[in-house]
DNA sequence: CTATGCTCGACAACAACGTTGTCGTTGACC
DNA sequence: GGTCAACGACAACGTTGTTGTCGAGCATAG
């Protein structure tokens, strides 16, 4: 953190305070750092196994659309992004190679996106880097604290839901 | 989550492990979801209190403007992006009255970028609610184990780097 | 004192990602 | 069969980044 404390008043008064609570703002900062660190190491080792291109967002994505394949308005119900988003994030995957469309023979109107070998090949090798970066996790804390933080973490946070407008969210208004 | 798991061969083997250990791809994705938790309910009720139109970014650039301004230039070098980046990002606070611009007395070519009594007040105002969310958390998880998830987020990321590149980041190709 | 070189801020052009709105086609349902 | 909803495609636009260029100002070497 280059970036300097806030403007707020030290507590003067009770000056016998056995090691302080950190300001309320490290926690959200520690979240996102931890988030960034893991997937910058996810990226760096998928770009040395073949996958240089693929882009945090884009695991996300193939990850929604799943084994059997999604359209494009389907995905952006999933991923909470308009349906135009989706097509275009789809369009993208398609032309790196990690997606193809087909027709749905039942329904005229449906563009089925599938992952393609290569779409594949990224998610499981992205799941099998996550297991080694936990592990090291674990190395670096403990098992069972890891243990402890994860099932802290999973009280603290919604289990059912994930947005992926990341970028308008952080920082354009809505 | 509605985001279906991850095509990865379950481990045949020892069937009799107690409670196995969750997929390492869980970590990073709770860790985000905490951060934006967080975050959205600092800027819900950021709103409610007079500062509807701050964004995530714009907390964080605040904070690295600090109390004793900066320009543009040196924004860009602390965060993370160009210099121009920053100079628009510094020309919006302007605009939305967070931020004012003078001319550095010194250095006919240096502007300073100082935050308002506006920009302070939002600054302020942000610290007190990230207090009440982490006093949240506390009540949630128990002061001693909040305590101890702070100390393990702290050991496991970098605390001398903060990136402010999110959105490019995410989704485009540096 | 002057010449070189670096830094600052401004401007333009461009890429990526998101949004809303419109439109033709297709499917479902009364 | 007629009406309505959903899908995909297209266009227009806003925001946040990037790079490149440029003139102006400061510092330092000669």
């Amino acid at each position: 953190m280059t970036i300097p404390p806030r403007p707020t008043e030290p507590p003067s008064g009770a000056s016998a305070a056995p090691a302080a609570d950190p300001p309320g703002f490290e926690l959200p900062l520690r979240l996102f750092m931890g988030f960034r660190v893991i997937i910058d190491e996810l990226h760096a080792e998928l770009a040395r196994q073949g996958h240089p291109d693929v882009r945090p967002m884009h695991g996300f994505v193939m990850q929604a659309i799943g084994p059997y394949g999604t359209t494009a308005a389907d995905l952006g119900r999933r991923i909470g992004v308009s349906k135009q988003a989706a097509g275009k994030t789809i369009a993208n995957l398609e032309a790196m190679g990690y997606v193809v469309l087909a027709q749905d023979p039942n329904d005229a109107r449906r563009k089925l996106a599938r992952l393609t070998e290569r779409g594949v090949d990224s998610l499981v090798r992205s799941a099998r880097i996550f297991d080694e970066i936990r592990a090291r996790w674990a190395d670096g804390l403990g098992a069972d604290r890891l243990r402890a933080f994860e099932a802290d973490l999973r009280h603290m946070t919604p289990d059912d839901f994930f947005r992926l407008d990341v970028p308008g969210w952080f920082g354009a208004a809505g």
